[in-house]
RNA sequence: GGGCGUUUAGCUCAGCUGGUUCAGAGCACCUGCCUUACAAGCAGGGGGUCGGCGGUUCAAAUCCGUCAACGCCCACCA
């Protein structure tokens, strides 16, 4: 059979993972075993799969399937969110390029539209998982607000607000004029601005001299919301205004001046507008102060009647207009060029406003403390676990979360109005009613009701995950949810840590009284080569499945994994995909010359192929060991790197050129079954890292049954290891590379067969294999180097190559001089250290005892460079 | 304005509780090879005063102080 010199991934990729569907192998239901559970950050319903979902659901993976084949029964299970305020503003704007506007829908008619969209979108992004290889079981496939789902929420709002943790009040919220609903604290980010200060003149009423007050504000667009001015009492600069009133510009309204040490005298002038409807501060000074509200915007930003002649404009078109009237009018000052500090919408981008209003609120300090607690004594771990900082640090100054949100699409709040105030809350109508029968003394139906317009924040069904896709909120007690919870691993985005990841925590106590998983890995995010995060708009993202089609599934999560140690942000190029390509090229040509060879049970095994076996099984306890051990640390590129390295060097480089039949020749029976186990060693080692070339050399190295599947036998397990048989062989490498140095230097063919000299100590054992390796008639020791060799040395062993005429007398005395000079310097150094008394007395015996060695090394072999160049020299 | 983190080869990173696995790995680079598994390869090689300064110690990439640059998180100075 002619087997192709290069690997064709798209050819095997889509039938093992037929077959791994056909045969349920991603499927899990509750056994004897151990579980291991992972639940997806589900994606959101409408998205594609970028960079950053490759690399999240690739590490799952890896961490799934090796738990599998550790005997675990693993499960991972998939779905999606509907990311209520993503989704709907891209419904709306679907809908308006079809000329339709969301107001000129009915609630109903939208959401319709919403779901629409949903089936259309919904399992792109899983289906595109399936090609990354990705081992979910599938029949669990979940969505926030799938049945199950939305009456999980349903039934957490409507406990938590039995007990008395979720409640309704007027706040200062944060508004996203563009998106029309109020946004948690976490959805706003902060960036820097470049804006003005300016400086208005406040006039003082009744002042015959025209005095005036100078205030300094970023937002001369709210003065026609002001209701006070207000200094500091100890500013001896604004003394003259305490208990005056004050105009308010182009206004024309009197003010009056109150005196809150609030204010920061430094600051401009220190004098402070007082707006309360729209800065938060000032909210908090109207409260103490009694002062009224006016509000002047709109929902969507502009202004509204409150707004003088400015009503119907935009914010900061008035801004700019503003500026003008005052100028006009004598009222500006002056203006400054200025940065500050401005929320933006996490979603829409839009400049988010303070706005009073009624919203819906979680108590989040008493869920908050249990949380805070497991993550500090490491009953969850973060890796890496710096992040654990930064959790404790928001934890302790959580504030009250805002829960509601003035959108369509999403879970809507199961609260119903009674006609003469007050309110009910529960999970259906007939359940509302009944509750407002108890609860009223006067005749009420149905119609009477009026449930909530709002809808709950997204991360309100999310932060349920982990139980609400076993049904642990609905069905406490039922076998899934008693088995798979606690989950294992949960591998996110830092970005989202206070968004999600605190708040399962939070749900994981207050409804299990467990944690939600016990480690928590954070993956960094994905940049371009020049350092910038990858993004839509930056059009600097690869379409994740071109790259897989060209370097294979495979190729492309080794190039993800290669390069992302937890928690570092992964400067992505296309180059560490074809590394990983070129890795899957060499197992499949390394599998190709083993398969090539034929076996003869007659021949035995010849020496170097018995060193061989036993060396490499040795290696292979130890690598097993070591990538055990950096799992269970996390380090997931560096066991990829450590078995990288032994496949490519250790088992391609040294085993099988040591085991090597010559050409066209059988090989024994005993080395190739042997070498076979190895192969499958190595591919059950790789499998997490690379499912698919792994599977389908693993199904062509034997026999295997009908429906057998490497993606469930068990992983290497590590046996002892023969340290000194080890160090041995790593000092062979050293040898065969020395003569291969030679032969470069001396430009010597390889077919030409050499004889090696050896002066000093030297380990014959495998002298066998060393003649192989660097194709040797023989290997002699002898007392003294002849002086036409050119030698090298292994430690303190000279070794030699009689050349005879090929030697270059001078280059060889160069090269063993300043070989000697070096030797002379490290002697020294070694001299200064033993010499100094302090050290020998200070310094643990088994240091000194080492310098004393490297003492004795050091003379040796530079008396023996000093015989060879003496021999030279002749 | 607070807090955290990072700085080691051209790039990405590893170096735990100070001393032979202390200056490492992969990629990139250079040299020579189409050697019958693999040129997506083989063999060999060069390259860093471990961000700066100061200190502790017989001994510092490693511990302490300080400065600098970068990054992240939090924060209402209008």
């Amino acid at each position: 059979m002619e087997i192709a010199s290069k690997y064709n991934p798209a050819e095997v990729e889509e039938k093992w993972y037929k077959y791994w569907m056909d045969n349920k192998l991603f499927h899990s239901k509750p056994d004897d075993r151990e579980p291991f559970t992972i639940v997806i950050p589900p994606p959101n319903v409408t998205g594609v799969l970028h960079m950053g979902h490759m690399l999240n659901n690739t590490i799952q993976d890896v961490l799934v399937r090796r738990a599998r084949m550790q005997g675990k029964n693993a499960c991972w299970v998939p779905g999606t969110d509907h990311a209520s305020i993503a989704t709907e503003a891209k419904v709306v704007d679907r809908l308006a390029s079809r000329g339709v506007k969301k107001s000129d829908l009915s609630r109903e008619e939208f959401l319709e539209h919403a779901w629409d969209w949903t089936r259309e979108h919904g399992g792109i992004i899983l289906e595109q998982l399936k090609k990354l290889g990705a081992s979910c079981d599938w029949d669990r496939t979940a969505f926030t607000m799938d049945e199950t789902r939305s009456e999980s929420v349903l039934k957490v709002f409507r406990d938590l607000h039995e007990k008395g943790l979720i409640y309704r009040g007027v706040r200062m919220v944060n508004w996203d004029p563009k998106a029309l609903t109020a946004l948690s604290d976490e959805e706003v980010i902060h960036k820097e601005v470049n804006g003005k200060l300016y400086y208005l003149k406040y006039k003082v009423e009744g002042d015959p001299d025209g005095t005036y007050a100078l205030v300094a504000t970023t937002r001369p667009e709210t003065i026609m919301g002001d209701t006070a001015m207000c200094i500091h009492p100890d500013d001896p600069k604004n003394a003259h205004l305490k208990g005056k009133k004050v105009i308010v510009p182009l206004v024309g309204r009197a003010i009056p001046v109150i005196e809150d040490d609030y204010v920061d005298i430094e600051f401009g002038t220190g004098c402070l507008k007082v707006t309360p409807a729209h800065d938060a501060n000032d909210y908090v000074l109207g409260e103490k102060y009694n002062l009224s509200s006016i509000d002047i915007f709109n929902d969507d930003g502009t202004l509204n009647e409150h707004g003088i002649h400015y009503a119907g404009m935009d914010r900061f078109e008035v801004r700019k207009q503003i500026e003008k009237d005052l100028e006009a009018a004598g009222l500006l000052e002056k203006t400054e060029p200025y940065t500050n500090n401005v929320g933006f919408s996490e979603r829409t981008d839009a400049i988010i406003e303070p706005k009073l209003s009624m919203q819906w609120f979680l108590k989040m300090d008493g869920l908050a403390q249990p949380a805070t607690e497991a993550v500090e004594n490491n009953t969850i771990r973060f890796h890496p676990e710096k992040y654990k900082n930064m959790y404790r640090h928001w934890m302790e100054n959580i504030k009250d979360w805002c829960i509601s949100r003035q959108l369509w699409w999403g879970h809507r709040i199961p609260a119903y109005f009674l006609p003469k105030g007050g309110y009910v809350v529960a999970l259906t109508p007939e359940e509302a009613l009944e509750k407002a029968k108890a609860k009223v003394d006067y005749p009420i139906t149905m119609d009477d009701l009026k449930q909530d317009e709002d809808v709950l924040d997204t991360w309100f069904s999310s932060w349920l995950w982990p139980l609400s896709v076993f049904d642990g909120i609905n069905r406490p007690d039922n076998e899934e949810i008693n088995y798979y919870y606690p989950t294992n691993d949960l591998v996110t985005a830092p970005e989202i840590i206070f968004f999600w990841v605190a708040r399962m925590i939070m749900a994981g106590y207050e409804y299990r009284g467990e944690p939600a998983f016990r480690n928590v890995y954070f993956t960094g995010i994905v940049r371009d080569k020049l350092g910038r995060k990858m993004s839509k708009s930056l059009g600097n993202s690869p379409d994740p499945i071109e790259l897989m089609e060209k370097y294979g599934a495979d190729g492309v999560r080794m190039g993800m994994l290669l390069t992302s140690p937890a928690g570092n942000d992964l400067p992505f190029d296309k180059s560490v995909c074809e590394q990983g390509r070129n890795f899957n090229n060499k197992i499949w040509n390394a599998f190709r010359l083993i398969k090539g060879w034929k076996t003869d049970d007659s021949i035995s095994q010849p020496e170097t192929a018995a060193i061989a076996v036993e060396w490499f099984q040795n290696k292979l306890s130890e690598t097993v060991a070591e990538v055990d051990d950096l799992f269970s640390k996390y380090r997931l590129s560096e066991a990829l790197m450590v078995l990288y390295k032994f496949f490519w060097d250790e088992f391609s480089a040294w085993y099988l050129e040591m085991i090597k039949p010559d050409y066209q020749q059988p090989i024994d029976t005993q080395t190739y079954e042997a070498t076979l186990g190895f192969f499958d060693a190595l591919m059950r080692l790789l499998h997490p890292f690379m499912p698919f070339i792994t599977e389908e050399l693993w199904q062509a190295l034997y026999p295997r049954g009908k429906g057998e599947s490497i993606m469930t036998v068990l992983q290497p397990g590590a046996d002892k290891v023969d340290k000194k048989l080890l160090g041995d062989f790593e000092t062979l490498k050293e040898v065969v590379s020395g003569v291969r140095t030679v032969r470069l230097e001396k430009n010597i063919p390889n077919k030409e067969k050499l004889e090696l000299h050896v002066t000093g100590g030297h380990n014959d054992r495998f002298n066998s294999v060393i003649a192989k390796m660097c194709q040797l008639s023989s290997i002699l020791s002898v007392s003294e180097k002849q002086p036409g060799a050119a030698g090298f040395f292994a430690g303190t062993t000279e070794y030699s190559v009689p050349l005879e005429d090929k030697v270059d007398k001078e280059a060889e005395l160069e090269k063993l001089r300043t070989e000697l000079g070096y030797a002379e310097g490290f002697l020294q150094s070694v001299l200064k250290k033993l010499s100094n008394e302090r050290f020998v007395q200070n310094a643990k015996p088994e240091i000194v005892e080492n310098e004393r060695k490297k003492q004795a090394d050091a003379e040796s072999k530079i008396a023996q460079l000093k015989e060879s160049i003496a021999a030279l020299e002749l």
